[in-house]
DNA sequence: CCTACCGATCGGTAGG
DNA sequence: CCTACCGATCGGTAGG
């Protein structure tokens, strides 16, 4: 497909490329440090925690937008690298979800949020960003702007009429939590 | 593979199936039914908007939990169906879709919960749930239950200390929404 | 369910 | 960058 694309018969690219996983790789880590670079500018733009959220939610949708198919290899193939590359690309979403924390945290600290469960609270973000390589399209009615405000409204303010706090079943529920209680936060 | 695994050769197979696409279908169908009918059974469950999503979120998770690469399958594969296949697919899926946003519009009414936009909510929830299958593991630390509550507890409640409700910059967003504005929510 | 085989495609190379 | 080729694998079939 590629050689068709470029006028090419097939074993001509192998004066371009050594191998076919070389390009995967290639492919995979551009879009690995776009996400990262992204975010990371995004998270230090001025403003409190809640706009910088929103700003860096914006960057993750504005790669998707950017990267278009590359972003999908990247999602369904980044597993299948060989074991250096994973690790290096492992690396870089452990520090991209880094930055979610930090600014989740600053912004308890700070007061601008509740006592939230930060780990929770950044898998919620995050799942939202990702999910959305699934169905956002550039011809979408939404840019990546009206998305993230989309997330981050519903996020910020919850769902609860009541603010969230002192819900009646809540401490019932607490109570049940008795096994693997003291879970660890997952990566993503 | 398969046959490998049944203790045949590959060939034999296809005295048992007829195409291999025929397999893919198969799985993919099944999942996708698992999915619509754990999520179908938790949302008629008895008790609140709250708590009801709490279940429709556990049932997921469940499903997750017990169908192991079946779900893989499905998430990667369903869209390579043909026509037929898809489509059917595409109804479950919107059908599972339109649960959720039962539940969360019930919540409105009686007064549980805000008046939240109802297509971003359920797209938050279901972003959550979804992209659960990329790092759940049965043999992690936490449950189906346990992430369920992680994921509603931050969703319902939100980040915000003051409810979301009056923060500083959120008219002043409001107002910079032009282009596209109206837009309907995404079905995933 | 096996043996034996099919055409197509894949990633890649030699030699010009 | 092309021609011409490699071995391996793929989904699948015939005939027993």
């Amino acid at each position: 497909m590629i050689a068709d694309e470029l006028g090419l018969k097939s074993g001509s690219l192998y004066s371009h490329i050594s191998s076919k996983d070389e390009v995967l790789t290639l492919i995979v880590k551009t879009v690995a440090d776009a996400f990262f670079e992204a975010v990371k500018v995004a998270s230090e733009t001025p403003g409190n925690p809640e706009e910088r959220l929103r700003a860096m939610c914006r960057a993750h949708l504005e790669v998707i937008d950017r990267h278009g198919l590359a972003v999908h290899v990247y999602y369904e193939e980044w597993h299948r690298l060989n074991k250096k590359s994973r690790s290096e690309i492992a690396a870089l979403r452990k520090a991209y979800g880094d930055r979610f924390t930090e600014v989740v945290k600053a912004g308890v600290t700070d007061g601008t949020f509740r006592d939230v469960d930060v780990p929770w609270a950044v898998l919620v973000i995050l799942s939202a960003c990702n999910w959305a390589v699934e169905w956002y399209s550039p011809k979408g009615s939404r840019n990546p702007t009206e998305i993230a405000d989309g997330f981050m409204d519903v996020i910020v303010a919850g769902l609860s009429a009541n603010g969230g706090r002192s819900t009646p079943n809540r401490t019932k529920r607490k109570k049940a939590k008795t096994t693997k209680a003291k879970a660890k936060a997952p990566k993503r």
